[in-house]
DNA sequence: CGATATAGTTGCTATACACAACTACTTCGA
DNA sequence: TCGAAGTAGTTGTGTATAGCAACTATATCG
């Protein structure tokens, strides 16, 4: 009954089938996330935005909400406080009035370098010591991972429902 | 200019090295997952600490933050919250009057069991169209996956103050 | 021109955490 | 055995992540 030394509770054995697995992978994985943006001086939606911005340049911000499957009040108050911190920038839109066109600043960008190195520093910490083949196979796997979840995402309506496509008939 | 269609946007080309692909995974699957506890009316936290209850058995309060790498007080208010909703029950410790013992109830057993059938059917609906061996591989890679990330859980200090050992000198 | 749709903003709500301070026990050492 | 120090859980507070609803201002369509 002691659990002082903070080992009576080595982690519970593996999950077994992947409902399970993906969960307790995706909360692990979020909680290090955080870490690794606050040393970029982001939170991890924050770096979201910016490398998504990095990714496909200036755009309304209901692109990229759109993008990130993210609610527009959302990217609006996020893009607000990345605003106040320099790193974005937003431009009116001359082909719409209503809307901004949110683009990354020099600073903006410098941040996204300095993100993209930690957070595949981090990777490599945390992957760097399987074998190579292993690292690949992981790889391969998240991004048929990811695959699947953007269909699924598309398809179960799990997302916010301003940003449910409605279909012209 | 048009985003009327939803679908001016489709999504990003899938981002490069496993940093970025770790991350869009954790982050989608996250927001799935809330989906899926949501209908068997519990929360994400709810349905992690349900599990583990059902995983290693009635057990302290601080135990189970330890195991989930969730600090006390998180912990303390979903179980209550959990208390409330029938799910969970307290019984007094006879070893140590400071703390409980939490348990699932009855009923709580039978929601585990619903959850677990709900996101083993969400995973088999999210995988269940790739390949057998592909979803074999995704399975071992995930494994080593959240392996190497309670590793680094461990390891690197991202974890609440409270749950990081205090090795005896 | 007016009805309707759309982009973004703002207000409210809920979840998921963390840290700090506090209470009530426990344990340990003089 | 008494007091100091440690520990389990609680409560208060703060932050990030989000979603919906209602609102404003513009756009577009008939």
């Amino acid at each position: 009954m002691k659990s002082t030394a903070g080992c009576c509770t080595s982690p519970p054995p593996a999950p077994g089938p992947s409902g399970a697995l993906l969960r307790e992978v995706a909360r692990l994985y979020s909680r290090a996330q955080r870490v690794v943006a606050d040393c970029c001086r982001t939170t991890s939606t924050q770096c979201h935005l910016l490398t998504e911005l990095e990714r496909s340049g200036p755009q309304p911000m209901g692109d990229l909400g759109q993008r990130l499957y993210l609610e527009k009040s959302w990217v609006s108050r996020a893009i607000n406080s990345l605003l106040k911190t320099g790193l974005v920038e937003k431009s009116t839109n001359p082909l719409d009035a209503r809307s901004w066109i949110v683009g990354l600043t020099p600073e903006g960008r410098r941040t996204v370098a300095a993100l993209n190195r930690t957070l595949d520093e981090h990777a490599e910490q945390l992957l760097g010591h399987l074998p190579a083949a292993q690292q690949v196979l992981i790889q391969q796997s998240l991004a048929s991972l990811l695959q699947a979840l953007r269909d699924d995402t598309a398809a179960t309506c799990c997302l916010p429902v301003s940003n449910v496509s409605n279909p012209k008939p």
